[in-house]
DNA sequence: CGCGGCATGACACTTATGTGACAACCACGC
DNA sequence: GCGTGGTTGTCACATAAGTGTCATGCCGCG
């Protein structure tokens, strides 16, 4: 649910830095230490966006980047290059690496927020948006609210976070695990069957007046949001 | 808490003329040399107000004005132009960049200031009102008091503060971390409980003959003022 | 018609929040 | 300096809300 961020950065001091303010504002963070562990984690799970350090021991920030942009899962990953300052070549100002955007180390830590955030409204608006909505249904995450046909529906935590993944791409089908991992987090374990009820919540708590229900089984697959002919 | 107010100016003498007056009337000044600067500045975080020169170096003012519309964020951040006697073309006059308000060079401070609240009082009453209002509750801060339905609340400063933060943004829902941070400061240390129980003292000091509880308790997130309905 | 997959209500269990009590603290008037 | 009333931060305990599993019964599909 929230936006995974790889973290690229040789550097212990800043890489824990990173780790703390982004954590704090609400990103998913993974730490990598070189390139070519990255390129391993880029491997387990896509990131949404990754920090990636200039310099880096093993495969340098440039070819880590040429090899992302060469895979098609991570083609259109958003990539912030950190720069030290005089490492601010004209390569790295053109955005000619393949980067999507670039800072100066030493940065503000609201600066970084806020062009990943940019970067991310981008890309995956759904992401960072503060309302979603899907048919009659509004989900406002700053008031943490959702709304059917204007009335408010109550939803428990569990239930808010699977609506919330759900609109962000309504009309496709996710897997138990799938849900699993984006609604109870990656090293989450509990009973796969245990999505079934919480879905089972959701459409209740969404059951209001003769109002359709919007969430489509889709036997042996898993569920979508959509109205199911 | 104070507006923020984001100065571009190139001319170093006026810059800091309008740095030490503004900050003098209460507003948290940030300043950019450039266009360019300025635009960066305003991705690291929102201004509550711009305050532009017509000419700059690098991106003019015009540019930047324009730039500022276009983006979601700043689309309706107001943008008080300034310009020397002679630029003041009707382009200017009749604020087709987009501009909200100018003042023509050579101008008294206190005719600036009188402008910025002008504009702040139509997109931000909040940040410049000495009064906060939501439903029977006002809370005025020259006086530091809270009313509810005419009858006079007592709050002890921490409350005080707690209450005119959430007021600030009704609806929206703030973490503990968020409201220690706004309520007691970034640097301090308490247990995050703490808020909990400030909450509850707020609540109780608000709880009069019947009135709803304005607070709603978001499980698992934090606390917002609004209705619960 | 039979079977695996799904929906659902019950329920025991976790977790999060509300609250009253309390000791430390503080500003202030004396 | 020294009480003193008002504030504050923490705790412990009570209460409320949400969670994960299961057993049971239903349903669609082959």
């Amino acid at each position: 649910m929230k936006p995974y961020v790889l973290v690229v950065e040789d550097e212990d001091a800043l890489a824990t830095l990173l780790d703390y303010n982004l954590d704090k504002e609400g990103f998913r963070v993974e730490r990598a230490a070189d390139g070519e562990e990255g390129l391993l984690k880029v491997e387990e799970e896509t990131p949404d966006l990754i920090l990636l350090d200039w310099m880096l021991p093993k495969v340098s920030g440039v070819e880590v980047c040429r090899q992302l942009r060469a895979k098609p899962e991570t083609r259109r990953t958003p990539i912030l290059m950190l720069t030290a300052r005089g490492e601010e070549t004209d390569k790295v100002r053109g955005l000619d690496t393949g980067a999507d955007d670039y800072v100066v180390k030493p940065f503000a830590m609201s600066e970084l927020t806020a062009r990943i955030r940019a970067l991310l409204r981008r890309t995956r608006p759904e992401l960072v948006d503060e309302r979603l909505e899907y048919a009659d249904i509004v989900l406002d995450r700053g008031s943490r609210r959702v709304t059917r046909s204007g009335r408010n529906v109550h939803l428990g935590p569990t239930e808010f976070r699977l609506l919330d993944f759900l609109m962000q791409r309504p009309g496709r089908v996710f897997s138990r695990e799938r849900l699993m991992d984006a609604v109870w987090g990656p090293n989450t374990y509990v009973e796969l069957r245990t999505v079934d009820v919480h879905v089972g919540r959701l459409r209740k708590a969404l059951r209001i007046s003769g109002a359709f229900d919007p969430i489509r089984t889709v036997r042996s697959a898993g569920y979508a949001l959509d109205q199911h002919a």
